[in-house]
RNA sequence: GAGAGUGUAGCUCAGUCGGUUAGAGCAUCGGUUUGUGGUACCGAGGGUCGUGGGUUCGAGCCCCAUCAUUCUCCCCA
């Protein structure tokens, strides 16, 4: 019995016209991390769930895709595990799960390697992780991560350099951007200004939704989550802080005058910008924007995000400082600072925009074509001798006819055929048929390699 | 976790009020052309209408269940 076969949900497959394009993202980011001095890094796809499990919150742990154990896991399990429901029950079936993300994994080789490892570590890692939630447009259960990130090092100069590789994958990539910066602490002194310390995870997430739904709706989403009119009020002004970089700094010090945290993110924000002028980094494309929250709670320092113009996207790279990466393994004090790259966000850009290179299809330059076996025969020295001088070529495997082996040229886009006859044994001149033009030539094999490698 | 939509040929989709043998385009294969692709013309193959039940003289169409899948919210990349 045989039944149509499917793609597990959430997951695709990348043929060979999807895999050029997406190298050439990966490419391009790759070097610019090296050149950065990123070096790669790898881990496995399975972790041991005591690694994964409690990082990402109880939503987290639900999201995480389980394996099952090997052999007869069932014969461990007793009438009251089963009663006790699915939770526990897991924990006797499952001890691996797939990476969810790869901060947590880099987080466990710093730690299991910290005494080799040179500090301040630099790596950057391109891998696919998995999450079990409900796939949408845009979001898959198995999708790619891209990370570069440095531990051991409080500098703000890794920030500095975070905003120019931004800027050089950015314009290697050539997406006209707009790269948003803030800092969590300042956040945290804002819910302190306004008089509700200790909220700020509650005013983030409502704010950093700002632009989606307005400052009216922000307003009621705070009230509902218990935020005074008080303290509503107190956050007014911070809409209108407005102008150049600059001048929203000066307008920041003022509004955070009374909280410890927000000095220190003005602080900590102005060092890097000046880190930014001394590299020589302009203020084009770059934005101070308060109200950038990032949702997630593990950022500590900066934040930084970029959306593409020209095409309604959402943000396509994102990241920032985290104290404590290695806290929760047991090694406190290595903080961290990253940037993600969001693959298929990029890929879509560079669709939509039309910003893909198009040379890039072709794998095969020349295929031989022949009439039977004695042809055949004869092109294979030929062959060889093409892949010598570094033409990428391939013969026709099988006896077919002349149209089936000059289709399979065509729809494989390779630009020169050689086809091979009675006629062509006789002579030694073969016949050399340009795809594109369609035409032909008689030509010694020297000549036709030669005219291919022009 | 909550809500909405869609399942018909390999793919994208028509299919009228419930009515005879379920269609098209693309793709595949063959031919026009035994040595010439991308164009054209001719022809062929390909279906348990997601699955199971129900209503009916009669169901691709109506009802129920189930599975799959897409989208929205939550959350995230």
């Amino acid at each position: 019995m045989s039944s149509k076969p499917s793609l597990a949900r959430g997951t695709r497959d990348f043929g060979p016209e999807k895999m050029v394009k997406r190298n050439y993202i990966f490419d391009t980011i790759k070097a610019v991390f090296q050149r950065f001095g990123f070096q790669p890094l790898e881990t496995p796809s399975m972790e041991n769930l005591s690694v994964l499990m409690g990082k990402y919150g109880d939503e987290g742990d639900q999201l995480l895709f389980k394996i099952l154990n090997s052999g007869n896991f069932s014969e461990k399990i007793s009438q009251t595990d089963l009663d006790e429901g699915y939770k526990k029950l897991t924990t006797k079936i499952s001890e691996k799960g797939l990476r969810y993300d790869l901060t947590v994994p880099f987080a466990r080789y710093v730690v299991m390697n910290r005494n080799e490892l040179p500090l301040p570590f630099k790596r950057y890692q391109i891998q696919p992780v998995w999450r079990a939630d409900r796939p949408q447009k845009g979001r898959y259960r198995e999708f790619y991560q891209c990370d570069a990130d440095v531990v051991g090092t409080d500098s703000l100069i890794c920030e500095a350099e975070i905003v120019m590789m931004i800027q050089e994958v950015m314009q290697s990539l050539n997406i006209n951007f707009n790269l948003k910066i803030n800092n969590r602490k300042i956040l945290s002194g804002l819910s302190e200004a306004i008089g509700a310390a200790g909220q700020e995870a509650a005013l983030a997430v409502a704010i950093d939704k700002l632009d989606k739904i307005g400052q009216e709706k922000v307003m009621e989403e705070l009230a509902e989550r218990g935020f005074s009119a008080e303290a509503l009020a107190n956050l007014t002004p911070v809409f209108s802080i407005t102008g150049s970089n600059q001048e929203k700094f000066t307008k920041l010090e003022e509004l955070l005058q009374t909280s410890e945290v927000g000095k220190k993110g003005i602080e900590e924000l102005r060092e890097m910008w000046n880190y930014m002028t001394a590299f020589g980094v302009t203020d084009e494309n770059i934005e101070l924007d308060i109200t950038l929250a990032r949702g997630l709670s593990y950022y500590t320092g900066a934040i930084f995000e970029v959306k593409a113009l020209d095409v309604q996207i959402g943000s396509i790279t994102g990241g920032g400082r985290y104290d404590n990466l290695t806290g929760t393994f047991g090694v406190p004090g290595l903080s961290g600072v990253g940037i993600s790259f969001g693959v298929d966000r990029i890929y879509d850009v560079l669709e939509e925009l039309n910003l893909f290179p198009n040379n890039q299809a072709v794998t095969t330059k020349l295929l031989f074509c022949h009439f039977g076996k004695e042809e055949q025969n004869y092109t294979l020295p030929l062959l060889r001798a093409a892949r010598e001088r570094g033409i990428n070529a391939e013969v026709f495997p099988d006896n077919a006819k002349i149209k089936k082996q000059l289709d399979y040229a065509d729809r494989k886009k390779i630009p020169f055929v050689v086809i091979i006859g009675s006629d062509e044994l006789q002579s030694g001149l073969l016949t050399l048929k340009d795809m594109t033009s369609g035409e032909q030539f008689k030509l010694s094999i020297d000549d036709i390699f030669a005219k291919i490698n022009e």
